[in-house]
DNA sequence: TTGATTGAGAACCGCTGCTTATGATCAACG
DNA sequence: CGTTGATCATAAGCAGCGGTTCTCAATCAA
């Protein structure tokens, strides 16, 4: 049997008429005949009663007529699918996250996502600091999502937001009434922060331009885990240390007792990227790097 | 697309080995790579990631897949419905049925029925006293429940049960404590009776038989709707007439305010038979006449 | 490097499904 | 009552497709 097989059955049932169905079906009536008795054949019953006046269902075709449908509904739902695959507007992509984003970001994402492909399934997992999830991990992420920015080869990046960081003081705190804050005035101040063996690099990298801008004794560092933003921030509204954050981590911290202060003095600023392999995107990933590319624009 | 495509899909999304695949299709494994390539080629869509040590389906593939298993799970479901339509335990069969059977005979039959194929739909319809309903209807019935016995050349037959035809009379008529009643007995009685245009063979038949046993007035005749028992009963039980019946159809009548009383003298059966067509019979046809054949000898 | 494994490609071939032409049958109609 | 038209089935021919076998290419283990 045959989708041919079904598909000639039920135009013929529905037009009960061998000429017509042929025309329906874009080919001659000899071969609407052939097929219909090459099904009958097969199935070891008669589908049709035909006088040379009138065609007639039988009872089994009647009974069979809507098995064939729903086997050619389902043969359409499956192109239809494929369709959607092939647009990009169903499937599934897999979203590599770095820890430590500004807090609302990836909410905002997945709802841009949403918007402009509802069947699309997102799916974020939150990896360490890996250099490059994309091709790190057996190429099993579509889409990164990263502070910083990825040089290789084949793999093109936007960046999302950028967005300094500052210093998250108590309210209760001596500079807590500033505008700002030098490198400089932090020197001896207990600090809350990740562990440097999270992201050496990234732990360095501040350190090294807060040295530079004056800063000679970093005072006690309190380690919290990667991505804890609230840990930290709890040791800070309690006064017992200051810590580098982006103002929309504080603002997002509920608790009212902290305050957030620029640098004066240096640019720590973080910069997310969206990533993906520029050469092989599935197309629901190229229409989710479409989707962003254009809220970007659209937000500027 | 073609079943050939899916199943080929499938089987080897489950191997995740073109040659074990082909093996499970008893193909050669070529023809499964090319139908395979076929089948992405006409989705647009590659379905499998293939190194040459592993094959993996690719995000689409995984997709498609739960669809391809439906498509083919619908047409298992179709080849199924055909088998049993040709086996004759699925299927519909339309019965013709006269009125004024015996009051239980039909529900009987239809348990009958029920047990032996209960995915056959059974369709009762009650029919005038036609002749001949297999034939004489386009043919539009499969079976017929009927009185008497159908000559006629193929049509196969077979008497289900024959009752004698006795009188119901009035608890508080005189014959109602006699052990029978003579045809000559009933001379001058008013009669519940169906009208003679309903079925006048059959009108005739009863009446000329107890003329010639000696019943030579005929009193008044109620006459009743043909099929309703019961009203003639409820004209008999209020003491305004007897009626000719069937013990089954009295003993059948709620109130008890009628006695059956067998003929002494004239034999007045009804025979019930089954008829149906002897050359062409669908296959729930023919199961339903084996059970209805085999309860019968049972019941000897 | 060598051998084994595995998927893809090439060449061939028979079956099948479409075509056109024709036949058979029945209803309608002059 | 023959004729005509409508309709489905059959016949014959042809092209394409799906299968085969043989072979190659790539990868991994030894």
């Amino acid at each position: 049997m045959d989708i041919r097989h079904l598909k000639c059955f039920v135009v013929v049932a529905e037009e009960l008429h061998f000429g017509r169905a042929a025309a329906r079906l874009h080919i001659a009536q000899p071969a609407v005949s052939q097929t219909v008795i090459g099904l009958e054949r097969e199935l070891g019953l008669a589908l049709f009663e035909r006088t040379n006046r009138r065609v007639e269902l039988t009872d089994a075709g009647r009974a069979l007529l809507g098995e064939a449908r729903s086997v050619l509904d389902r043969v359409d739902g499956t192109l239809a699918l494929a369709e959607r695959l092939r647009l990009g507007t169903a499937g599934r992509v897999n979203v590599a996250v770095t820890p430590a984003l500004p807090p609302t970001l990836l909410t905002e994402l997945l709802a841009v996502f949403r918007a402009a492909a509802p069947d699309v399934k997102v799916v974020a997992k939150s990896v360490g600091d890996i250099p490059d999830p994309l091709t790190g991990l057996g190429g099993r992420f579509d889409l990164a999502i990263l502070r910083g920015q990825i040089q290789a080869p084949g793999i093109a990046s936007v960046v999302v937001v950028t967005e300094p960081v500052g210093v998250a003081v108590p309210a209760s705190h001596r500079l807590a009434s500033s505008e700002s804050v030098s490198a400089r005035s932090l020197g001896g101040e207990p600090l809350a922060a990740f562990p440097r063996g999270a992201a050496p690099a990234e732990f360095d990298r501040i350190f090294a331009v807060l040295a530079a801008a004056g800063l000679d004794d970093v005072g006690e560092i309190h380690e919290s885990p990667p991505g804890a933003v609230d840990a930290s921030l709890r040791l800070v509204a309690a006064g017992e240390a200051l810590s580098l954050k982006l103002r929309s981590e504080v603002d997002a911290f509920g608790s009212s007792g902290v305050v957030w202060l620029p640098f004066a003095d240096v640019d720590l600023s973080v910069v997310v990227s969206a990533a993906w392999r520029f050469d092989v995107t599935s197309p629901a990933t190229r229409r989710l790097v479409d989707a962003l590319s254009s809220w970007l624009n659209q937000r500027t």
